[in-house]
DNA sequence: CTGTTAGCGCGTTCAC
DNA sequence: GTGAACGCGCTAACAG
């Protein structure tokens, strides 16, 4: 077995040249004889040479890592936003380095230092709790999903949730529903509270009342918040959830009642999750373009390394008909 | 706005020592008198100071990071398992790195490049196509689930797969199924095989006819595959796919071809992903128990990081039994 | 074009 | 106990 690790210094030696010359060879810093660009080439093939991403940060003072901070790998949502951004950072030099908050603010914290440690050179935040004062001082660009963050570096990509959660309520209306309860959630950020504002005032206009429970944004906590629904507002027709996943424990709950979806109540969800597509009824639910966001925010975040400033995508949340709502005689 | 990142020079400065006995609090690697220690202590606090992990790890050779490998940050199957590594990894100096290898070996063998550039100390495979000859020469710890690895400090948690799947043919078999579909892939390492195995096995024992046809492991894919099932093979009472990813889209298709699930079609999945007890109806499945392969994964990476060996946990895979099989007249 | 020198920020000898 | 000096692997500035 060959030495775990030459060094530049081996290299060197080997192809008959200085470090530095290697260096400039690798990194195409200037410009270098053809015979000694070759011989280098060979030792560091012959070597398996492979620079030390380390030494070259301590170097450089660059470390080309961006720092991505989610709630949960397992979540559904964010899970396949950090699978698309990851693929579209694949083709720049930068590496994510995505470290879970796990849903508690301390983590959060934590995770944020171990990031700042690491010199990350800019940071993603996807539906974190974090806010200003953590981040203010932070001193690299910030790039956020579903939360506002503010700055002088600050990006942030933020849908319009209040807009579509009204016209996910409207929808339910023009098909008859009247008594409509939305499962929210005091769990989540801005944006979830805003789908809750969505709602309130699609239901104050149509002089309706709002009939609200919360959940954790989980399956277990749509189950018990359905539960609790039915058990407050018995003659519920239509359940808005705050997102699928919470619409899929909502389903659940109303299975095991021998309640049918859509032919007794109908369910509208949010985010569109992979999963939506494939519930049973098919879940009506609002689109969030997954992809889209992955991809906006890898954009995004080489824009904003390379001192320029993000054009904002054109990102639509959109509501996708499928078959969990069905119309109520009015 | 303070200096980004104080050094360790302007540590002890601050505190009138030299950056060698700052050193030594912040490690107690030697006695240190009480005052200079409360002096270090503070001039750490005030100036914010936290340790550059670069310049650690290239003065002591240490990274103190792990590199996982899995297929997808957005598997619903291994999400999870890596959340639950993560969190099991938290109490420990160890700090995962995790690089998605999206199911394709050349994308694996560069994510295998950059951890190894990043000196990760130890590997942790999840589900990927790697073998022996990439890993060979690695001269780390190779830690792996779902695949088997070979070396000396190679260590794989490998579930019988082969048994549960053949149980959950023979579970289908006594409850008076005989033409049984299994849904394999080509996707996938060894443990999808391995099901295949054992399906076969089962209906080989019993006489049965094999039906097998194949899937990507996802949604989609168990779609066309029931599609195919049926075309095949139209009087088909039992579909037993090789994850329940799979078995949702198989789900879809029935529903869609008005096949109701369990009354005309039994459907058994395997996983046991979160999702599965909140499918309609509830989905029998064969469960990994998912947090407790990534809390096992976290401590054997632990014991190996340690010099230790290991002790193989007990996990078994069972059957939960749902709603998605019935009973039909032998 | 190329080799030499000097750090990047830290841990670690080795003397004091 | 403690400080000065050295080296980890690499790049950048400076001479030639």
């Amino acid at each position: 077995m060959t030495k775990a690790h030459p060094t530049i210094a081996e290299v060197a030696r080997r192809a008959g040249v200085s470090p530095a010359t290697v260096s400039r060879v690798l990194n195409g810093t200037a410009r270098v004889s053809q015979e000694k660009v070759r011989a280098v080439l060979q030792a560091v093939e012959e070597l398996g040479y492979a620079p030390s991403p380390l030494a070259q940060g301590l170097a450089t003072g660059r470390s080309y890592a961006v720092g991505i901070l989610l709630s949960d790998f397992a979540s559904p949502f964010f899970g396949p936003i950090l699978e698309a951004l990851t693929l579209e950072l694949e083709a720049t030099p930068y590496r994510p380095i995505a470290v879970p908050g796990h849903w508690s603010l301390v983590r959060e914290l934590e995770a944020l230092e171990f990031l700042k440690a690491h010199r990350v050179e800019a940071l993603v935040l996807l539906g974190t709790a974090l806010d200003g004062e953590a981040l203010g001082e932070l001193g690299i660009p910030v790039l956020a999903f579903g939360q506002r963050v503010e700055g002088p570096k600050a990006w942030s990509l933020c849908l319009d949730n209040q807009k579509a959660a009204y016209e996910a309520t409207r929808y339910l209306m023009d098909r008859g529903h009247t008594r409509i309860v939305h499962v929210s959630s005091h769990r989540g950020g801005m944006d979830v509270r805003e789908r809750l504002l969505g709602y309130r005032k699609a239901m104050r206009e149509a002089g309706l009342e709002a009939r609200v429970v919360y959940g954790d944004l989980e399956e277990e906590g749509g189950y018990r918040a359905a539960a609790e629904a039915f058990r407050r507002y018995p003659d519920t027709t239509a359940l808005f959830a705050a997102n699928d996943q919470t619409a899929f424990g909502a389903r659940l709950y109303l299975y095991e009642q021998g309640l049918r979806v859509p032919e007794d109540v109908s369910l509208v969800g949010f985010d569109d999750i992979a999963l939506s597509a494939y519930q049973i009824p098919p879940l009506t639910t609002v689109r969030q373009p997954i992809q889209e966001i992955g991809i906006a925010l890898g954009r995004a975040l080489r824009a904003v390394l390379a001192g320029e400033v993000p054009t904002p995508p054109r990102l639509e949340l959109t509501l996708v008909e499928r078959a969990s709502v069905r119309e109520v005689g009015a």
